[in-house]
DNA sequence: AGGACCCATAAC
DNA sequence: GTTATGGGT
């Protein structure tokens, strides 16, 4: 009876976030290798932020400055405010407040850290569904769009072509909105992505950051849809195309189990990715586990 | 020489 | 209830 895909459950996460308030502040650094880091004095000071031209060199998270430098030598540094002689974060929060402001006018935020937020589209797509009629989506309106799993039929790499045939593919196969039927939950998760290209867009035009998201049935594969496409793109994770993603998912790219419960689940079960976890039911994973976590 | 901070859950 | 621990940004 459907289980799973009662709600529409969107993730928002800003691209390299820090990275964006200070391009922002300063439009020089726009479209360059830049980072954000803290504290100069030991080698450099640490990365907390990496812009996707400076990634494209191989710069990452939790490295020096120092070493960063050596892998591209043209990088430009921003540097996080200090105060009393601690990183000072203030200036990213205000920024943060900003963005959700902005898409609190689309649906009720949950802030899950200074740059993501979940927002149950439910009830917000039930409205949208009212005022559309016959149900035909424009792919035009879904310009940022992949959904995860179509084309189902190719296996070429990924390109601007692949995403808008995968597209085409998805909303072609749609059923139509009659009114005295229940809604698919496919159709609910277009138009969820439909709302969130609108949100997406508002955020961009009024503040300028851009950001990436994930559209599913509940936060952890909204999170990890989000993952799929970045940055500056969209994903919708329906609930049929989950078994060939998780088919070779490692366990650990799924939220809250990076750590040692995910070695844990390795261990005590012999198995590295999701698709294998899937195969063991509830009683046996809280036999291991416990009540809540299994 | 990762740290500061936030959140959820477990343990007491 | 409070504290401790783990996971994450």
């Amino acid at each position: 009876m459907d289980y799973g895909k009662e709600r529409v459950v969107a993730l928002v996460d800003m691209d390299c976030f820090y990275v964006q308030v200070e391009q922002r502040l300063n439009p020089e650094l726009k479209n360059k290798p830049c980072v954000v880091a803290q504290y100069k004095t030991w080698k450099g000071g640490g990365i907390i932020a990496v812009s996707y031209e400076a990634r494209a060199h191989g710069v990452g998270r939790n490295m020096w400055v120092d070493d960063a430098k050596t892998l591209c030598p043209d990088l430009q540094v921003a540097r996080v405010r200090e105060s009393h002689g601690k990183a000072d974060l203030t200036h990213y929060r205000d920024a943060s407040v900003e963005v959700i402001h902005v898409m609190s006018r689309f649906a009720v935020i949950e802030r899950a850290s200074i740059d993501e937020a979940y927002m149950d589209l439910t009830s917000a797509v039930q409205q949208r569904l009212k005022t559309m009629a016959g149900g035909q989506i424009d792919p035009k309106l879904l310009k940022t769009t992949y959904i995860q799993g179509y084309p189902r039929s190719s296996t070429e790499l990924e390109t601007s072509e692949h995403r808008s045939r995968g597209l085409q593919e998805w909303l072609t196969s749609l059923p139509h909105n009659s009114s005295g039927d229940k809604i698919s939950p496919d159709l609910q998760l277009t138009v969820g992505a439909l709302i969130v290209e609108e949100m997406r867009a508002a955020v961009e035009k009024d503040t300028s950051f851009r950001c990436s998201a994930g559209i599913s049935h509940n936060k952890v594969l909204a999170k990890l849809a989000c993952g799929l496409n970045k940055p500056n793109r969209q994903t919708v994770l329906p609930l049929d195309s989950v078994p060939e993603l998780f088919s070779s998912l490692p366990i650990s790219k799924i939220r809250n189990l990076g750590g040692k419960l995910g070695a844990s689940i390795t261990e005590a079960l012999g198995v590295e990715n999701m698709g294998d976890l899937t195969q063991f039911s509830k009683a046996v994973l809280e036999q291991h586990f416990g009540d809540k976590t299994g």
